[in-house]
DNA sequence: CTCTAATTTCAGTATTTTCTGAAATTTCTA
DNA sequence: TAGAAATTTCAGAAAATACTGAAATTAGAG
């Protein structure tokens, strides 16, 4: 591997953390030094700097690309691809969030809401779809708020997340204003599945 | 395997989507079943209606116990330890999220903070820093941004959520509001890091 | 303290995933 | 359209992970 100390720290640590992050140890390094290049690289690049085999570059490419975490471009007079990794790192974020969703949580929900609409056998199996209706419904309420959110351009979701939990106190202030003309306290919407316990359990 | 079609179809699902979750097969069919119980089971019911060996079973147990994602619990009467889930949905997403994040997020930050620190020897080094500095800068806000969240107790948060993109029409109107004793725009504090574009690029 | 039930550990096996080199395919150039 | 460069595919090897049964350990009951 010919790389400074530093970015080898960096494309290491992408390497091990790679398989929990649910893509293989090549990926992850290829991914990482993508990431630091200044320069997009091709397939030799990344050959010559991690001494992966080419065939095993050209799956990893193919994978991030599967995973939209990496840009194709063509430089004049070269036929060769190269490949680097979105400037703005918000771009990053939300590609890795929708991917990840995608893969990980859209196939369940799916799942789930099938499961839910059958006809229960037995009391056992109206227990566990009473179950699978409060999962589903948690899962509904946090995508819901992610398809809304990820709406947001980048200078609102950056504000947003840096109000924190302060947000808090902004909708208890909404709440105050718009308890103004009438005199019953506003409530939000609830969403559709109950909660079994309403306090908070920390960590 | 004795279940039903319905809890069959649940809990192979969860089986399946186990690798895509960073745990196995067993774990997370194991974990389903929990989950849909009414009551707690001990090792030997699990093995009983998975199939799987007695020390597989004993293992996947150890393992989401160590997720903290089931509870043990001893009846009366009965040297064997049952295990089930929380039955506060929300628990179960407070955890799982605290525990991705502790496994999948922390290890990460903690080296970018390690290798920003360091002295660039060459331009790549500089330019590769800045990018790890742009990394850490997105982690650090959503990480706070969670830390902060994740102290509202389940009414808050349902109704943070519930609220979605709304938040942002509030968060207007407290610009507006905060505007009134001066004149200029009131700005929400920015963080360290800065962002290559401004636009939303959208999904 | 001894016996037994319950659980865990662990070495070996099975399975799955990753990786490679060679061959095939695609794409561009002349 | 022939030839060369670039990329992909794929069968098999290598490595990593999951799983099992047997043995060891732990914990409770008498």
């Amino acid at each position: 591997m010919k790389l400074t100390s530093m970015t080898q720290d960096f494309v290491l640590h992408f390497g091990e953390m790679g398989s929990r992050w649910g893509i293989n140890r090549t990926v992850g390094q290829i991914y990482a030094l993508l990431f630091i290049s200044s320069e997009p690289l091709n397939a030799d690049d990344i050959v010559d700097q991690l001494g992966f085999s080419r065939s095993n570059v050209s799956m990893g490419l193919k994978e991030l690309q599967a995973w939209n975490l990496v840009r194709l471009k063509h430089l004049p007079d070269d036929r060769r691809d190269y490949f680097h990794t979105p400037a703005d790192i918000w771009e990053i974020l939300r590609t890795l969030v929708e991917e990840r969703k995608k893969r990980e949580i859209d196939p369940t929900l799916s799942v789930l809401r099938e499961l839910v609409m059958q006809q229960p056998s037995s009391p056992d199996e109206t227990y566990a779809q009473q179950r699978m209706r409060e999962m589903a419904g948690v899962i509904e309420l946090v995508t819901d708020w992610y398809d809304d959110v990820k709406r947001l351009d980048t200078d609102r979701l950056a504000q947003l997340l840096s109000l924190g939990a302060k947000v808090q106190k902004i909708l208890e202030m909404k709440d105050r204003l718009t308890l103004i003309p009438g005199l019953k306290r506003s409530r939000p919407a609830r969403s559709a599945f109950g909660r079994s316990q309403t306090t908070n359990e920390g960590e």
